[in-house]
DNA sequence: TGTTCATCGTGATAGGTGTCACACTCTGAA
DNA sequence: TTCAGAGTGTGACACCTATCACGATGAACA
């Protein structure tokens, strides 16, 4: 795949030397990329798709925290890449998924020599970072009914469509919450408005 | 004050430099050392005392993230000094303490001459974001009385002390509850046996 | 000593959320 | 067409937590 337009900012040789290492990689819908415990011997970039990165619960929870799309890379590959330590997250591709995986031998060298690279690495802590911040803001100091809203609105900013292709039941599941309440609560955001609801659909007013 | 042996790892050069660049600074027990939407100038050790890192809501609400100890860096501090940007969280003095700042121009040299300032840096992504990840399981999955468990184990770690010396509504106030729930769950833990409860002071079992 | 103030204990109450139960609708496959 | 299963709507109920109210206790200080 042609990908370097992806990654304007990296220079010639950087983009030949990944071309040269780096493994592409394809995944299904639904398929699970990445696990709890497993050890990361690759830097993940997202090509194309969707992934979902979310905690799993050891009693049968679990809680979406962000995703990952185009241009995108994977702060905590990154990381543990670096020392070679396990995953504490679950990545899972939400659509057909295209990814560029780099051997994390090469990190080390990546980050020495090229500028691009290491400004590409630092942006993504930062911004990975961001976004666990203001998940801890929603599940803190939010009640569900605005965590649904951010829910729905994230939903929409990545898919880029106001007809979300959604149940209950997946909603209920990513915010660690149950479908009974958050189909009330829809039902609340109709009632104002808010959203239409279909069978299987959510489209935002 | 003498800090090379918080960084064994730092080559002599290493410190050399930040000795001749950095400027070290004392805070008391109480003093805010950043606040949300003030810009970075530098990056922040720890030499000695204790920072608490916490989340503030705009209506009225904290939460606290985690602690920086001796030897440890706010991670924060160092993503945004790389690219000039504000701070999204609070730090204030827990204790009296030291820090050394270093100035974020001299960042990236680091970044670049010295392998061990390197390493440390991604450590501390690593550190800090787990804890991040841990702070999110807590409030996603765990109710109240679990999360006061983790938050008086914590308490005790950093402190290094079976006597805690706070109040309950200290405690309230990190947790972002409130005090009478506080209140009833230690008493709970109390008759449990898990803690003991004096005035002002909480001992753990 | 007596007053003041922070701290702590505890009941009553209300709202948010999770859970159970059950009915209804829509869709796809046999 | 029929039927099974997924998706949805809704009431009843329990539990956790926030809030209000008020009193008791202990520490600091005049």
């Amino acid at each position: 795949m042609n990908w370097q337009q992806l990654f304007p900012q990296f220079e010639p040789d950087l983009i030949q030397l990944i071309e040269d290492n780096a493994v592409e990689r394809s995944f299904r819908a639904g398929d699970v990329i990445m696990r709890t415990g497993q050890y990361i011997k690759s830097t993940v970039l997202v090509l194309e798709g969707q992934i979902k990165i979310y905690r799993e619960n050891p009693d049968g929870g679990e809680f979406l925290m962000y995703y990952l799309g185009p241009g995108q890379a994977c702060a905590i590959s990154m990381i543990c890449a670096l020392q070679s330590q396990t995953s504490e997250i679950m990545a899972q591709a939400e659509e057909d998924t295209e990814v560029l995986m780099i051997p994390i031998q090469l990190m080390e060298d990546l980050m020495n020599k090229y500028k691009s690279w290491y400004q590409f690495v630092i942006q993504t802590y930062r911004g990975r970072f961001d976004e666990l911040l203001s998940v801890v803001d929603n599940i803190a100091f939010r009640n569900m009914d605005e965590r649904l809203e951010f829910y729905l609105k994230r939903y929409a900013d990545k898919s880029g469509k106001k007809m979300l292709e959604i149940s209950h039941q997946q909603i209920a599941d990513d915010l660690n919450s149950s479908r009974e309440v958050i189909s009330r609560l829809l039902k609340k955001m109709e009632q104002q408005s808010l959203v239409k609801l279909h069978r299987n659909m959510i489209e935002l007013a």
